[in-house]
DNA sequence: CACGGATTTGAACGTTGTTCAAGTATCTAT
DNA sequence: ATAGATACTTGAACAACGTTCAAATCCGTG
C-alpha cells in the first residue's frame, strides 16, 4: 500500500473540508466554486474528485460538521440545566439555544436545508440518524410533559414540536420574510413552546 | 409606438411563465434552463432577456403565481368555515389546507423558499406584503383567542404560528429528514395549532 | 414605398462542475 | 541501489450554464 498516498489525502481532505467550510461560512455554500477551493487548498481542481464523488459531496460532509456542532452546542448547554428546570423551561431553552447557533452560524446553517435536495439517498439517511440525536434532546423532557404516552407519540410530538421551533427560526432568518429582529424571534420560540407545554399540560389534567 | 410589440411581448411574458411554472413543477426550479424555456417557447434565448431581467426575476414571478395560488386556496376553503367552528378547529383547518397545497405542489412550493435569498430588495418587498395577506387568515380566530392582546401583539403570534405550521410541512415534506407520511404530517400539525391553542386558552383564564 | 428607430436574434463570452490521457510519485523485487 | 510496475495526481479539455450585444429584422410613419 501507498501509506504515503494515505496521509497526504486525509491531510487534502481536512484542508478542503476546512477551506469550504470558511467559505461557505462567508459567502454561502452558493458561491462555492471548485477552482477557488482547489486555488486556496493549493491543489490541482481534479484532486478534489480524488477525495470527493463530486462537490455536493463535498457540501454535504460540510453540513453533516454543521450538524454536529449544532448537537454538541445543544448537549452542553443543556446538560447545566437539565435536572434543574421545569420542562417547560428546559424546552423553551432548547428553543433558544438552536436559535442563538442559527444566528451565529447563518449561512453555514442555511447550507444544510438549502442543500438537501441535492444529495443522494445515502447521505439523506446519514443525515436523518444526526437528526434523532437533536430529537434525543426533546424527547426527554417532553416525557415527562406526557407521562401516559407511549414512545412512538413521544417521539412524534418531539419532532413536531422541533419543527414548529425550526420553523420560526428559518422564516425568522429570512430577512423580509417575516421581518424580525433575532429578539422578536426569541419571544416567538417562547411563546409557541410554552403555548404548546401549558395546553399539552391542560390535556393531561 | 409599437403596439404589436407589446401585445407580442404580453404574449410571450405569459407563454413564459406558463412554460416555467410548469417545468418547475414537473423537476423543480433548479432543472430550469434558458435554453430549454426559449426552445419551448418557440423564441430566442435572449428574448427571455427582453422580458425579464434575469433568470432569478423570471423564477421570482413563477413564485409570486405559486403564492398567490396559496392565498387562494387558503381564503377559498376558509370561508365554508369561518363563521362555524371554534378558534381552534378554524386554526387547525388552516394548517391542513396549507399542507394539503403543499403536497399538491411540492416543487412550486419549495421553489419559493429554496430561491428566497437569490432575489433583490424590491421582490423581497413584494413577498412580504403576500405574505402579509396570509397572515391576515390566521389573525382572525387568533382574536377570538387573545381578546385581551394588542393587535400589534396578534399578528407577531400569527407569524409565529403560521412559521410553527411551515416548518412542520417544511421538515415533513423532505424525504429522509424527519421520515414520515402526510398523514403524519397532518397529525402533528394538528397537535401542535391544538395543543397552541389550548395553552392559550389556559392563561387567559 | 422607403426610410429610421425600436425590437429581436443567436453566435459568442466568461464560468461552472466534471473527466481522463498524460505525467509523476510510490512501492516492490532483484 | 536501481529498474520496473503500479497507483496516484494533474490540469487542459469538454459540455452546459446564464448573460450579452452587434447585426438582422420588424414596425410605424412621412
Amino acid at each position: 500500500m501507498a501509506a504515503k498516498t494515505q496521509i497526504r489525502r486525509e491531510k487534502l481532505r481536512e484542508a478542503l473540508l476546512e477551506i469550504a467550510e470558511r467559505r461557505i461560512a462567508e459567502n454561502g455554500y452558493r458561491a462555492l466554486t471548485a477552482r477557488e477551493l482547489a486555488a486556496e487548498a493549493g491543489c490541482a481542481v481534479g484532486a478534489i474528485y480524488n477525495i470527493f464523488k463530486d462537490m455536493d459531496a463535498l457540501v454535504a460532509d460540510v453540513n453533516s460538521r454543521t450538524g454536529a456542532r449544532l448537537e454538541q452546542a445543544v448537549a452542553e448547554a443543556f446538560v447545566q440545566t437539565a435536572n434543574a428546570g421545569t420542562p417547560k423551561g428546559q424546552l423553551v431553552l432548547l428553543g433558544r439555544i438552536y436559535l442563538s447557533f442559527v444566528v451565529a452560524n447563518p449561512l453555514l446553517w442555511s447550507a444544510i436545508f438549502e442543500h438537501a435536495g441535492r444529495v443522494g439517498e445515502d447521505f439523506a439517511a446519514r443525515r436523518e440518524v444526526e437528526n434523532a440525536r437533536l430529537i434525543g434532546h426533546i424527547v426527554k423532557p417532553l416525557r415527562l410533559l406526557l407521562p401516559d404516552a407511549g414512545a412512538d407519540r413521544v417521539v412524534l410530538v418531539a419532532r413536531a414540536l422541533f419543527a414548529a421551533v425550526h420553523g420560526i427560526v428559518s422564516l425568522g432568518l429570512q430577512r423580509r420574510f417575516l421581518a424580525e429582529s433575532p429578539d422578536e424571534v426569541a419571544t416567538q420560540i417562547t411563546f409557541i413552546v410554552e403555548a404548546f407545554c401549558d395546553g399539552v399540560a391542560v390535556r393531561k389534567g
